[in-house]
DNA sequence: GGCCTAAATGGACTATAGTCCGTTTCTGTG
DNA sequence: CACAGAAACGGACTATAGTCCATTTAGGCC
């Protein structure tokens, strides 16, 4: 939501540094990249100390010596802050889809890769709920906008247009993921336990 | 979340009117009653006028010549305030589900009944989607403490208990509502228009 | 009508997310 | 190295949800 883009290409100057004539992102400044770092180990160190609710972002800008500014410009808002801390758990999930061992990786019948992301998914999820729920819902519509959202949804929609030939893959994709959603969990995982939380999701997802 | 319950026993004493023996809560005072009058319709007014979002709380107390204190006593949160202006409507629903002619109404198939009411609850959400929107989103976690909540969820696991014998009706009908929050429904409407976000809602429901 | 208690009132107060903009710090270039 | 412009900085500022409590008011009872 914020984080200058400007993707477009520029007209050819000599003030320009050869990266931008490669359509590259400007690189990061030093002191950028080192105040990323700082905030981001404020912000798990806080959060695993006083829990992920309970924790302003005041205070992790305090935390990491860094003004509010400085936090908002580089995650955007909470739920930026939030994705960024998952971001690396995120990625280790991503990949065991892409290129990992069958059934979550490549391989396997459609139906089979969808059960085993299902099963994967809510271990991430249950294992990190309270960040994952900031990430969904700091600011309204947060959940849709987070690029991760993107791969999941593109993932079930591709494993759903071969599980079920003819489907509209896309919208089913997006209401599938929906009890997957992390406040759904939460209260789902309180009322119930663990374990029909999750056998509930999985029957609803594989039909 | 507020709103003075009081629903346990009390002791029998000579300055307690009649009423609460009975176990009934005490009567709303008159002043509360005009001040609950003046806040819905000054609410509805400006929800109207300014859209639901862009209309703070200051602004409805102002609007109904109310302090803010008033406001919250009344309606507990903003979510709260959502949920008392969406009473009506939801009552029709809900009415037409226990004693209206089928499929909605009892007599029909589960599944036919299933299939009835996500219809009717689209349309009921689509007709005040930002509204419900916000008595489900402006607290985290308030969609599943608003009394209809209950209701729809009610409803759902019993049809699915007759559906689908056998299965684990209550997280199941928690999951398959999962996909009719405000907020979901609004970005699948947006992304791919009414009809096939309510089929795909359709589908999932009905597995 | 007057009294008494519980309920209701309202607005000042707190907490917190997010914005704005004048100032400071990088970093590529000559 | 010094310069210039871009990028980053930080903290004061705004907007808004929600709380608190000293004061006011309703209405049952005599």
């Amino acid at each position: 939501m914020n984080e200058s883009e400007s993707s477009g290409l520029r007209s050819v100057s000599s003030s320009e540094p050869l990266r931008t004539l490669l359509g590259e992102p400007p690189r990061e400044r030093a002191d950028a990249a080192r105040n990323r770092m700082k905030v981001l180990a404020a912000a798990d160190r806080l959060f695993r100390e006083k829990g992920v609710d309970g924790v302003s972002m005041d205070a992790v800008a305090a935390e990491a010596g860094v003004g509010k500014g400085t936090l908002f410009r580089r995650f955007g808002d909470k739920s930026g802050l939030a994705a960024a801390l998952l971001d690396e758990r995120e990625r280790e999930l991503q990949e065991a889809i892409l290129s990992g061992p069958p059934p979550l990786g490549p391989g396997a019948p459609a139906v089979e890769r969808l059960a085993a992301f299902v099963d994967a998914y809510v271990d991430y999820l249950l294992g990190h709920l309270d960040l994952v729920r900031m990430s969904e819902t700091a600011s309204p519509g947060a959940r849709y906008r987070i690029g991760a959202y993107r791969f999941w949804r593109l993932h079930v929609a591709v494993l759903l247009g071969e599980a079920r030939p003819g489907c509209d893959a896309d919208p089913l994709a997006h209401a599938l993921l929906a009890p997957l959603a992390a406040e759904h969990m939460t209260v789902l995982v309180g009322e119930y336990g663990r374990a029909r939380a999750r056998e509930a999701v999985r029957r609803l997802v594989l039909g």
